[in-house]
DNA sequence: GGCATGATGTTATTTTATAACGTAGTCAGC
DNA sequence: GCTGACTACGTTATAAAATAACATCATGCC
């Protein structure tokens, strides 16, 4: 059983359940090898929804399994769900993320709010289209847009208005 | 004199001069001191177009004075100089630029080249507006937005199409 | 001049990430 | 089943990026 599941009123353990649920269908289907390893660091990134830092992951793998981890095993376990699109990076933050919706087509934009920490992925097309019309007018061929709105949830502002 | 200012077809030592002779009068109109040091790392900073750690700053610093300087030398530096909106983070890259609209509302809004490192700032209004909209949408209040588009500029299009 | 404030110096440490090399599973084809 | 190639994982060391804590020095104001 995960620890710290219910950060407000969702069911956080479905979150988790269905995110791996999810990961082992594509990984299955595209032939990528999810192995134990990378599945438990993937449950471990899905604790919250705040993005985690790779030593906080490191750290809880060091604990389940009994024994200190090495930083590598973690951060190979992470390039290879970032890659297969199950996991993304915050550059702002030098932390990851599960992703919302693996499998679709996604270009990494998150609301990250500063004082709850939560991060959620918006992906919507009308920023990736206005980054696209920009970049087309000045012959830039995009390649990965990052966007990262630091801000303050809805939550937050009404705890502190 | 400056080294390495001229990558392409412009005259780089006049972009350094530039940015120096705005940042001394915005700094002049608000009352903050551009120290020797700050204004020197600034200089350091706009060496050239492409985002630049702060460590290598710290080397160029260390070689201009003769001694080595200390990591937090340049930190505190870089720090003064986001505050005043002289300089911008790159958070993928870890890596600082100089603003190119200093004084101007700017949202932080970069084309980063994955060839040639060049990094332009472009401040779109149109991104700006999108992610605004999103935002209003989920009730989100935006504080900090930061757009960093990785792909590859016009002139390596060219040169390996 | 004296004092408050802000800037810089100094040393140590933390956090984040990667390099280099070796071992051990895993799967395909025979 | 065996072999060989490939991929994943373990281990140790190190690099890169950033900050903490405290002392000292400069600057401007009264």
């Amino acid at each position: 059983m995960p620890a710290a599941t219910n950060p407000a009123n969702h069911d956080h353990d479905h979150c988790i359940a269905d995110a791996l649920t999810r990961a082992d269908a594509l990984c299955a289907e595209r032939g990528a090898r999810l192995t134990a390893l990378r599945r438990q660091v993937l449950e471990l990134v899905w604790t919250s929804h705040r993005p985690r830092g790779a030593y906080a992951i490191l750290e809880d793998l060091s604990q389940r399994e009994g024994k200190s981890a090495a930083p590598l095993t973690v951060y190979r376990a992470l390039e290879f769900l970032v890659e297969q699109g199950l996991v993304h990076r915050l550059e702002s933050l030098n932390a990851y993320i599960g992703c919302a919706a693996p499998g679709a087509v996604h270009s990494g934009q998150f609301l990250v709010c500063e004082a709850c920490g939560n991060a959620v992925e918006i992906d919507d097309p009308r920023i990736r289209a206005a980054i696209d019309t920009i970049a087309a007018e000045r012959g830039f061929q995009v390649d990965r847009p990052t966007v990262e709105v630091r801000g303050r949830c809805t939550d937050c502002q009404e705890k502190t208005p």
